[in-house]
DNA sequence: TAAACATATGAACAGATATTCATATGAAAG
DNA sequence: CTTTCATATGAATATCTGTTCATATGTTTA
């Protein structure tokens, strides 16, 4: 693939030249970094971030936390589908209510590095 | 302060009236949830996550990171600008170079965490 | 089966965001 | 001090995203 920025780059490149080939040895390949970033959007929401958060105490319904949050039963709803399609929570049926629940035992420790950073 | 949706909320709130209750005494204050969310933001492109990850390995300058990801000098600027602005990242001057390397320990580990859980 | 209820979903719109383009800043070299 | 180089920045734009509104789906109860 060519490099649009090949011919505009700085001319001390020769510097950095083995920095840069250790840095594309250690790259991930570009399919898993999308995925990455996708996940860390799942995160970038104060809403989602509200949700996730609700969810460490208890399994919810959709209605608990659209009144926890004061916000539409279908906005929660959205983001619920936002959510679950990370498989960061999973849902069981009990009659006419669905409960929604972590799936995932990362969530709480990368919510947790995030508060360390910002407590720094 | 008064919930919008407080009347239209599910009939069945009363049954779960007492997992609310756990869930609000846990909640961080709406700050905190606001600045987490700003945090995950910067993880959340996936052309700032592969800065990020390019300084795992080494300081780069600008055009290092421009050349590396075939990506202009001016859209690598703007993104190094939200990075530093959220102290991911720290940097210092060298002649007319400016060298970028990471800020903060938990970058990695924040990283790792998303790693894990795309590998599952 | 009809009505009530909890949740899901599609379309639309307002607001946010990443990149580009042009240009400014600040340091070094001639 | 003028030019060159590395980086920063402001404005403009195209794309993406979160919420609302209206309505559909699926379950229970009368």
């Amino acid at each position: 693939m060519i490099d649009q920025y090949e011919t505009e780059r700085c001319d001390q490149e020769f510097v950095h030249t083995e920095a840069l080939q250790q840095v594309r040895n250690h790259m991930p390949r570009e399919e898993e970094l999308l995925d990455m970033a996708e996940l860390f959007k799942v995160f970038g929401d104060s809403t989602r971030i509200k949700i996730l958060y609700a969810l460490f105490e208890s399994e919810l319904c959709v209605c608990d936390i659209a009144a926890l949050l004061g916000m539409s039963q279908s906005a929660i709803s959205h983001q619920l589908r936002v959510i679950k399609q990370a498989k960061l929570v999973k849902n069981r049926r009990d009659g006419k209510t669905i409960f929604y629940s972590l799936a995932d035992v990362h969530v709480k420790t990368i919510i947790g590095m995030a508060k360390e950073h910002l407590e720094e």
